[in-house]
DNA sequence: GTCTATATACCGATAGAC
DNA sequence: GTCTATCGGTATATAGAC
């Protein structure tokens, strides 16, 4: 038996996140956390030992898998940039509710670790798009496909996710000047 | 002679933006902007007479330029997307800091009248671009399009501004499908 | 116009009973 | 595992002297 339960552990994360993407992170008090669970305060510290590891909980697994990814990624020799778009899109689409979190309070982040890692992402996967050295014209491209990628995971919420991938990949492609993908 | 010396209303407001910028927005006490001028917190009160009314002065000559110069973009009636694309980038990188700032601390802001009004504006200007009932696509475009050049004024902060506007045009207008920009 | 001193409020975190 | 009660810190905002 787990001496601290799960369920509940998972119960709070899951009302954190959710008043986390109404009201941001910084205007959710910890009290609001426990009040939609019917519990109070000192409860949560039970399950985690201060506001940030809270917060850390939730991200820390989007952070390790895109990691991961990444990784596996840059030992891919014969990438093309269809590939890794579309990796993009499927990672951002997965952890949507993660990255409007981050998206919408990113100056909690900036200058921490995880803000660090996330521009170093950016930085790496515009690499792979268009090599070490590019020009400032190829960068460009670079980073209006990925945060383009980004931008409608986020924006169209409601879009069957199918068809968003299709239309999304598609305009990427064309700000990456590539054909249409395949 | 004015009643409340316009030149020390300046100096807080530049300080604040500084300071917003270096720490975010709701890092940033009233103390630390007084103390970057050399006076006391009581004395940003003769000024502004809350904690909101100076982040709202440094926001709102923003926001009514852009409501102004984006009707009058509704008003042209053979606009091009190369030219509502060039408008754009121009008027972000006239307000860079501003977008940043508002970028970085964006859930200060949603559910505001401020965010409600960004909102609109980049529905406008999707509507300017593809139609009022342009398919996914035609919109996914639109939204890479635009996205990607707040993206690259933000991103590319060192870039020489005509050279980064050359650049960033030519990608937004490949997002669109449309020809290298005239 | 600017200061010192303080009122008021909120939040994170902890102590200790049950 | 959850509670009541409270500490400690920090923020906005104000009162009143100069």
């Amino acid at each position: 038996m787990t001496p601290k339960s799960q369920k509940t552990r998972a119960r709070i994360q899951r009302a954190a996140i959710e008043l986390f993407l109404e009201q941001g992170v910084r205007d959710t008090a910890l009290w609001q956390i426990a009040e939609r669970l019917d519990i109070t305060k000192p409860a949560l510290y039970y399950y985690f030992s201060s506001r940030e590891e809270l917060i850390n909980s939730l991200i820390a697994p989007v952070v390790e898998e895109t990691e991961a990814a990444l990784a596996d990624l840059e030992a891919i020799t014969d990438l093309t940039p269809d590939r890794l778009l579309a990796w993009y899109f499927d990672i951002n689409i997965k952890h949507r509710d993660i990255n409007l979190l981050v998206l919408r309070d990113l100056s909690l982040f900036t200058g921490s670790d995880l803000g660090q890692r996330v521009a170093g992402w950016r930085r790496r996967l515009v690499d792979l798009l268009v090599g070490t050295d590019a020009d400032l014209s190829a960068q460009a491209k670079a980073v209006i496909a990925l945060g383009g990628i980004s931008d409608c995971v986020v924006m169209f919420t409601d879009a069957d996710a199918e068809r968003l991938r299709t239309a999304t990949l598609a305009g990427a492609a064309g700000a990456m000047g590539l054909g249409p993908v395949g």
